[in-house]
DNA sequence: TCTGGGGTCCTAGGACCC
DNA sequence: TCTGGGGTCCTAGGACCC
């Protein structure tokens, strides 16, 4: 039987959820119905477009463009700052929301997921309509729209959504693959980007019809593994399955921060580093996740980025460990030029901290301070974060130095 | 006044072992 | 004595997604 899997996306949804939030908040203009843009703080170099209201893509205004240059295609333009806690509050009251409709959801991102409908037919006269019932009350509900893709897999599905926006249904079912899906230009196809696109143009594939019938040796001579993928995209196939744990199985955590000036001062780094960490391992212990790599992720002034990662010699989830495994790393790989960003990241992650000890680590064991760790989160969670986690920064700052 | 932040997956190349 | 070949682990970097 052929499965029924639904993707929804939120339509423009920073800009949407941010005009909710003003109108809750007593502003007076829904900001969707002006020349307007979600971006980061231009001074603090982090501007750029996150989101753009439909008027601002009139003006020639693209999602990931400096915010300078937008305003120069539109000088009215207005820019309001992105509310990340807001969209977390906003994605989930929409994702609870399906649940009623399927137990099978899979989050892809803050606004989309993926919804597995096979079998809920007796429910609903037809899946068309039931994706026009959901599309609607949600709009009802929530006071923004989505657009449903309804295919045979989910990489169907996540095509159609995409086809016109917003407020749409649409499908792509197996028996529509030649004539929605083929006369589209390759670079629309799920997983092509800029790089990929413009290798097979070159090749003289330019449709997905044109990849379709291209060989899979040709292609696997340019694109290795990818070129599988290539081909089964080209033809609608897609055996994954919609699956919840898709989303929560977290293979890395990684933190990142791009200052408002170029930073070469070894101290000031670490300082970002220190807060960095504490963040990831926070995020990590909540998960129940010990790492095993430990990585410092730069990039310098003009933009080029570098990393160096290690090996951890147990799984941990210890800020101190993992601080000092950071340092470490910085100390090896900083190329003492000035940079722009600045980040952590953990990876190879498990579930179990499964560790071989000597009888010398055994001893220190004793000391073992993972359970005051849990309780200082937890107190930050109750008490904000500003309580507790200076204290224990600064306790590990000191250390540190003292150490150095 | 150039270019965010959080992810996943793949590949190439070096080290090391037998 | 003049150096094969396979396997595995690890790291760095790049492509892609939202």
């Amino acid at each position: 039987m052929d499965r029924i899997i639904f993707h929804i996306d939120v339509n423009n949804a920073f800009l949407s959820w941010t005009a909710i939030y003003l109108l809750e908040h007593g502003y007076k203009e829904d900001i969707r119905k002006i020349p307007s843009i979600i971006g980061g703080e231009e001074k603090e170099r982090r501007g750029i477009v996150l989101a753009k209201s439909p008027i601002a893509k009139k003006f020639g205004i693209v999602t990931a463009e400096p915010i300078y240059q937008a305003k120069k295609k539109c000088p009215n333009l207005q820019v309001f700052p992105a509310n990340h806690e807001w969209y977390r509050i906003e994605s989930h009251k929409f994702k609870e929301y399906l649940k009623q409709y399927s137990p099978v959801i899979e989050e892809f991102s803050i606004d989309e997921c993926f919804v597995d409908m096979t079998g809920t037919n007796y429910l609903y006269k037809n899946y068309i309509e039931l994706a026009h019932k959901i599309k609607n009350e949600i709009k009802e509900k929530f006071g923004f729209t989505v657009n449903v893709g309804i295919g045979n897999n989910k990489l169907c599905a996540k095509m159609a959504s995409d086809f016109e926006k917003p407020d749409k249904v649409h499908t792509l079912f197996k028996d529509e693959i030649v004539t929605k899906l083929w006369p589209l230009d390759v670079k629309n196809l799920f997983m092509v980007g800029k790089k990929t696109a413009s290798e097979l143009y070159k090749i003289n594939v330019h449709t997905v019809e044109e990849l379709a019938h291209t060989n899979i040796k040709k292609l696997e001579k340019i694109f290795k593994k990818q070129a599988k993928y290539l081909k089964n995209a080209s033809w609608g196939i897609d055996d994954s399955e919609v699956s919840e744990a898709n989303y929560h199985r977290s293979i890395s955590i990684s933190t990142t921060e791009t200052f408002p000036h170029d930073i070469d001062d070894e101290e000031k780094l670490k300082n970002y580093l220190l807060v960095q960490t504490e963040k990831v391992t926070r995020e990590l212990r909540e998960k129940n996740k010990y790492a095993n790599t430990v990585a410092v992720i730069y990039k310098d002034k003009n933009f080029n980025s570098y990393s160096a990662q290690e090996k951890l010699k147990n799984p941990t989830n210890e800020t101190k460990i993992i601080y000092n495994k950071v340092i470490e790393i910085l100390d090896k790989s900083f190329k003492k030029q000035p940079l722009r960003l600045i980040g952590v990241r953990l990876s190879d992650l498990c579930e179990q901290k499964n560790e071989q000890l000597t009888i010398f680590e055994l001893s220190n064991k004793i000391e073992d301070n993972s359970s005051i760790q849990k309780t200082i989160d937890e107190l930050n969670k109750k008490f904000g974060s500003d309580l507790i986690i200076p204290a224990s920064l600064k306790m590990i700052a000191k250390e540190n130095k003292e150490k150095s």
